[in-house]
DNA sequence: GTCTATACACAGATAGAC
DNA sequence: GTCTATCTGTGTATAGAC
């Protein structure tokens, strides 16, 4: 809404305090998400802080937006369907190497129950286009027959989210957890083992 | 650890505060989960409250200890391993009714995962049982048959309860989301359609 | 052993100076 | 756009009354 120069600024510090503030919290873990900790982190103090994003929750509500964006340019990007299975397998198995940023969303993701929460539509968003991915693979792996089984993909694809997202819980409180190990088995063992197929990347 | 009198006073009155606590949050949400809420609720002071339990993350884990406690009188307590999954189930359906209580739980299994915080033995421990009583209940159902599905007993009672977690959380962002309805399907279409069998409560 | 009163530490929010 | 100062709320620690 302004011109060049300073709009451009105001936007580029946004981008240089989320970027700072994925990193904190990826290195020191939920203890690095305070106001006060990304504030040090890029110079600056906490009111500093609160000018560009006014309150703490918008702040990290914007940080979960920020990683999205990160991931789906590494992976999920200009994917066709069918693999949007496999791309998130991988999304899951890189994201375990972050437990900060885990531990991060799954706070966020039970504060965001709250239909008054900033996060609130960031995550109920994210839910519908997430388990989109997933029902459109689905359907196209069981009407090229790879599927053999003929559930309603829309309950399918709300399973498989909830796998995902229960498994990290598990993964949060024991590390030794294999997520990307208990996924695969799953979609082999259940889904018609055939999601191997699509193993190329 | 003293006399009698003393002694069970102070148990009756944490017991009493527990009770009084899950009331609380139960009704108010994650909103009445701060000691002086607790500590109005049994016209006590904060300080009241803190010398029966310590800290308040101390206070909050035998809560949710003590939710465990009461749901196991009612539903689990000498069910045969066999309808542990059908005695999930119900849980699941009444718990969905208190949705403070899960935003209480869920917010607690992801602080828990510092192996620092007071509730981490506790939830480690829970998931341990509730993984064991899946996998028993598996082992039965496929040794006699009525499950098909041969994989590793203990890589699937992780998977349900993922997919329980999961739901939850899905649930907290969306209440029309019906979580027993799913896992019913989940159990009928995946695991070899025959849970419906143990279905007489 | 039980609890109140008080003091303290800290985080986040807000107002106003620069 | 950023800081300092301030206010509020919340958890914690301690002293001492009962």
């Amino acid at each position: 809404m302004k011109p060049g120069g300073t709009y451009l600024k105001g936007v580029a510090k946004r981008e240089e305090i989320l970027k700072k503030a994925l990193d904190v919290i990826g290195r020191e873990g939920i203890r690095g998400a305070s106001v006060k900790e990304i504030a040090d982190a890029v110079h600056l103090s906490p009111a500093g802080i609160l000018h560009h994003f006014g309150t703490k929750e918008e702040l990290f509500t914007e940080i979960l937006r920020k990683r999205d964006e990160l991931d789906q340019e590494l992976f999920t990007d200009g994917a066709p369907a069918e693999q949007s299975a496999l791309a998130y397998l991988n999304l899951t198995q890189r994201n375990a190497q972050v437990p900060g940023l885990i531990e991060l969303f799954s706070e966020m993701a039970v504060k965001a129950a709250d239909p008054q929460h900033p996060a609130h539509n960031f995550f109920v968003k994210r839910g519908v286009e997430t388990r989109a991915g997933f029902e459109e693979a689905i359907r196209v792996l069981q009407e090229s027959g790879r599927l053999q089984l003929h559930s309603d993909p829309a309950m399918l694809a709300r399973v498989i989210q909830a796998v995902s997202d229960g498994l990290q819980m598990q993964w949060l409180l024991d590390p030794s957890v294999d997520m990307a190990a208990i996924m695969t088995a799953l979609f082999e063992d259940c889904l018609g083992g055939s999601i191997s197929e699509l193993h190329d990347a």
